[in-house]
DNA sequence: TTTGATAATGATAATGATTATCATCATAAT
DNA sequence: ATTATGATGATAATCATTATCATTATCAAA
């Protein structure tokens, strides 16, 4: 796979904080990445436990952290009580239909509807650092 | 204050299900009903305890279900871990503005923003049953 | 009205996801 | 190789919420 650019990336990011590249964070980077997205770390915890299974769950939330802070993942949550964890490098924004049936989540990207949240700021004064746009119910495979 | 509605409404759907009206249902409704929506439990378990000392907290939370569940309050979570509560009575649907600053939380309607995600949902064949829009940032006050 | 069945309450223990603590280990600069 | 310091794994702590359970309150029937 290629991940040499996301590797990179953390090795930058470490460099520049002063931390140190162990073994566990590589693994767990290249696992997370060899992974679909919106996973949880309970979920990347037990991937990982598979190969390396002396690598421990705080590792695992820590370095979660560090990916979301060195932009190579993004922390979501989609109400399901765990915050899940998705690829951040080299994507643009996007929201989410989520089946509350089977799980699925599905992504989207609506410009129209990212300009019309603009006009909604200016109305009310706001500064918009973020957003999330989630729409709950059935997907195509559960609903009938 | 005018809930006399309010408390139809609870007590229909309390004999409708066969359940009690008690004390602490009605003080809880009327002091929820008094406050400032997007409160948690805890926020409104302290001012019931005002009035109210020996009602519990486990009461408020069992209340909050019971209030959500017969159409008087709504569940929303804006990601700073607690689950809060607003007003659900004859009230239409709306999406959030959340100051990350002060906190303050501002509703707005947009109904052109809805009907993309109709167009969205059909796109993907999926059926929507619920969404949440919330837009994140700095209000007129924080903001500069 | 009493009674009796059963739902509700309050205190508190339990839960589950996440974070903090700490002794030991690994990394990387010297 | 040495050494300073950040990282790890095990586990305790935290925090919001839910479950448990002995006791009490409600309400419909007698
Ligand atoms: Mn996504
Ligand atoms: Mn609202
Ligand atoms: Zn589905
Ligand atoms: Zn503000």
């Amino acid at each position: 796979m290629g991940m040499k650019k996301e590797k990179e990336i953390l090795q930058k990011y470490i460099a520049h904080k002063r931390l140190k590249l162990t073994r566990q964070r590589q693994f767990i980077l290249e696992t997370f990445l060899s992974m679909e997205s919106h996973i949880s770390a309970e979920e990347l915890y037990r991937e990982v436990s598979k190969r390396e299974p002396s690598i421990g769950l705080a590792t695992v939330y820590r370095t979660l952290h560090l990916l979301s802070k060195s932009g190579l993942a993004q922390e979501r949550q989609f109400g399901d009580g765990q915050t899940r964890y998705e690829h951040d490098f080299n994507r643009s924004h996007h929201d989410h239909l989520i089946c509350t049936e089977c799980g699925d989540i599905t992504e989207f990207e609506h410009p129209m509807i990212e300009k019309l949240q603009e006009e909604i700021a200016d109305r009310n004064k706001f500064s918009i650092y973020t957003h999330r746009l989630d729409i709950y119910g059935l997907c195509k495979r559960c609903k009938r």
